[in-house]
DNA sequence: CGGAATTAAGAGTATTTTATCTTAAATTAG
DNA sequence: CTAATTTAAGATAAAATACTCTTAATTCCG
């Protein structure tokens, strides 16, 4: 049950990176986090790009240049990050990949499957990366030494 | 949001077609099934095959051959089809995609994941292919004409 | 038996996703 | 200004997923 692409779960590990990293208000590195998070930097660029584009991030070229969040990882939420990342559409498909999910006639999974939908995208919108950042970090990224 | 790769959407849609068509006792034949549900013969042949060999089908091959179901649709769940068709370690993923999921230290997606989780199993163990099998298929899958 | 219908199985192709390489543009420090 | 550093962007490559083709095996029916 995977429900991130490696593009969203990369972007996530790069973004609670900055939020451990003096709460992401100093510009970092992508090259600095690809190597600690052991994920390719041309690929986490086009990434950070997608996000920096989408209003998420600024970037700085240059010499102690890098990305910093444009606004405090505290009003960011999970759903916002995974929207961009992920595309619009993204808490709104069918259990069954079948086009055109309407409320009538549904099958039996469509209420479940609606509700389902409905409390990721109600914990996503809820979650914001500066809590999510805490312990993940440190944790599982072999951040922090 | 997409949970299921399309081995298993197509194999659901076949076994509701199946469900639909006088309960699936009866072989139904996979050319059938590819043409009225338009997906591609051989690629519904292998996925079928996947549910064969682990027993959740038999087949019968000559005229009038086809799938049928080994037990009645009533009593398989759907978390059946799909760790069949996904993988054993289907309710098992990190959020992330990071290796080693532990309960312990998690970050605080963690207990909410889990419970996402959860509730989909939960749903998945509930569901029986019969109750699943009745609206969705004349709804969306252009069966009984 | 012999031919037609049908699933089984494996090889081969196409598309999408993931990752890399190359070059350009911006910025800074000296 | 110049050289070093860093992001931007597009082309290319590798891997995974999705799909197709070919051949074989089984069963039915005349
Ligand atoms: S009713 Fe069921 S099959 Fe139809 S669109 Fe909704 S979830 Fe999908
Ligand atoms: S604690 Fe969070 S990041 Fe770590 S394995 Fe669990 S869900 Fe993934």
């Amino acid at each position: 049950m995977k429900v991130l692409s490696k593009v969203s779960e990369y972007g996530l590990r790069a973004l609670l990176y900055m939020v451990a990293k003096r709460g992401g208000q100093e510009y970092v590195s992508i090259r600095e986090m690809s190597e600690r998070l052991d994920i390719s930097f041309h690929f986490l660029t086009k990434i950070l790009q997608m996000l920096t584009q989408a209003n998420l991030l600024i970037s700085y070229r240059g010499p102690n240049g890098g990305v910093a969040f444009k606004k405090p990882p505290e009003e960011i939420r999970l759903s916002e990050v995974v929207l961009i990342l992920e595309g619009d559409d993204y808490f709104d498909k069918c259990l069954l990949g079948l086009p055109g999910c309407g409320d009538r006639q549904p099958c039996p999974m469509h209420q479940f499957w609606k509700e389902i939908k409905g409390s990721l995208k109600k914990e996503f919108d809820h979650t914001s990366l500066a809590e999510m950042g805490q312990i993940a970090v440190s944790r599982h990224l072999r951040l922090v030494p």
